[in-house]
DNA sequence: ATATCATTCAATTACTTAATTGAGTAAGGA
DNA sequence: TCCTTACTCAATTAAGTAATTGAATGATAT
């Protein structure tokens, strides 16, 4: 084989390498969310801040995230939709793939598997057709950092506190981070028990954005 | 972080694991264009057999490749359309951020660089506007494991000796492999010389099955 | 000046990788 | 039946890479 081509496959072999670890896949999960400081992530991830920062690095190296400083502290975020779109293509692999995935995705949250999902492309057409209702089921610091068009954020601590102010009149679809997430399957659950029309968007925030579909952003004050 | 998250980065861990190795992306590369053996893949890679054994081994382990026997030999393929795309993903995401990769594949061909390649979506609208001559530029055997459905076989060894036969009267598009593939460069190449009206598609035969669009098989006999 | 946040360094431990060897298996042909 | 071909397997090598920690250093704001 040509040199070159070798060359090129040493270099896709360094965006893999950089994705072969849990910890920064870990890592570019939560930074799909928000920009975030090497500290927050230390703490969301509970590995050291050294450890992090070197972690970081390699990701910032091989083009995966971008770093900003901004006072005392460096912003990491991820590098592009396409990186998003690597990890869920990563993720669509290992789901059909890996038995192991399937059955682990099945003990997430057993009391809350929802077949009821809907889709992106679905809820589109159901927001130009009835009166939906989108809920934005993550913290408030992501809900700002950028969220569907049109959502409304209710953070995964006050569901409890707010879900009485919902509108019955209306169908409520909800969303998270994504797949691996529980938020939504916990909005959608705490709806039903009180008789709310429920659904669940499948796809997460950051696999909305990448696709490219209608978000806003909230400056934060 | 719950210890299902953590599970579930591990087992997403396993696949780039796997794609962390530049032979393995390369088997993989040769996976995507046809079922092969051990053999084979030994001689197109000049890795020992096993060697070669051994990292499908890994790849058939993490769910990227499938085996069966036939006769003496052990014929590997590509596990699945996911596959073909998550390696799609990764050589747009090394594009968009590694210098090096822009740098090295402005060398791979510096002769033949052509603007003028058009997409899937382009092409299919074609077909149906103009009279198109599509052309298969890659070795018979990949063509006949799969090729764009209307598209005709010239392998790279016979451009020389059948490329007068090709009528004037038609706009000729060509392809081959993919995107780190010269065949299709060559030939568009030699057709411009000879006054036709030539273009290269952008994607080769792997990412068009992938993306679901109409293909065929000749039977091998 | 001092506190804060992050990086770098050095050292340790652990794991991965590629390649090789030699034995072993299984299918098919002579 | 035995030989050849095609591949696997297990064990081993040497080299390299990775993850992690704690201490030291560097940068920036108050």
């Amino acid at each position: 084989m040509s040199e070159i081509k070798k060359q090129l496959f040493e270099q896709l072999a360094l965006i893999t390498q950089s994705l072969a670890s849990p910890q920064r896949i870990e890592l570019l999960d939560y930074l799909a969310q928000a920009e975030r400081s090497v500290d927050e992530l230390s703490q969301l991830t509970s590995l050291s801040t050294a450890n992090t920062s070197r972690h970081l690095q390699i990701l910032k190296q091989n083009g995966l995230v971008l770093m900003r400083k901004q006072g005392k502290s460096r912003l990491y975020k991820i590098a592009g939709d396409d990186v998003i779109q690597l990890i869920s293509c990563l993720r669509r692999t290992a789901e059909n793939h890996l038995a192991e995935v399937t059955r682990l995705k099945q003990n997430i949250l057993p009391s809350y598997i929802d077949k009821e999902a809907i889709s992106s492309k679905e809820l589109l057409s159901k927001m130009n057709t009835c009166a939906i209702l989108l809920l934005d089921v993550r913290p408030l610091k992501e809900f700002e950092q950028g969220h569907i068009k049109g959502a409304v954020n209710i953070s995964p601590e006050s569901i409890e506190q707010k879900i009485n102010d919902i509108p019955h009149d209306k169908t409520v679809v909800a969303y998270c981070r994504g797949p691996y997430c529980a938020y939504s399957y916990q909005m959608v659950e705490a709806l039903r028990q009180r008789g709310l029309k429920a659904l669940r968007l499948e796809e997460g925030f950051p696999e909305w954005k990448a696709a490219g579909l209608p978000f806003e952003i909230n400056q934060v004050v």
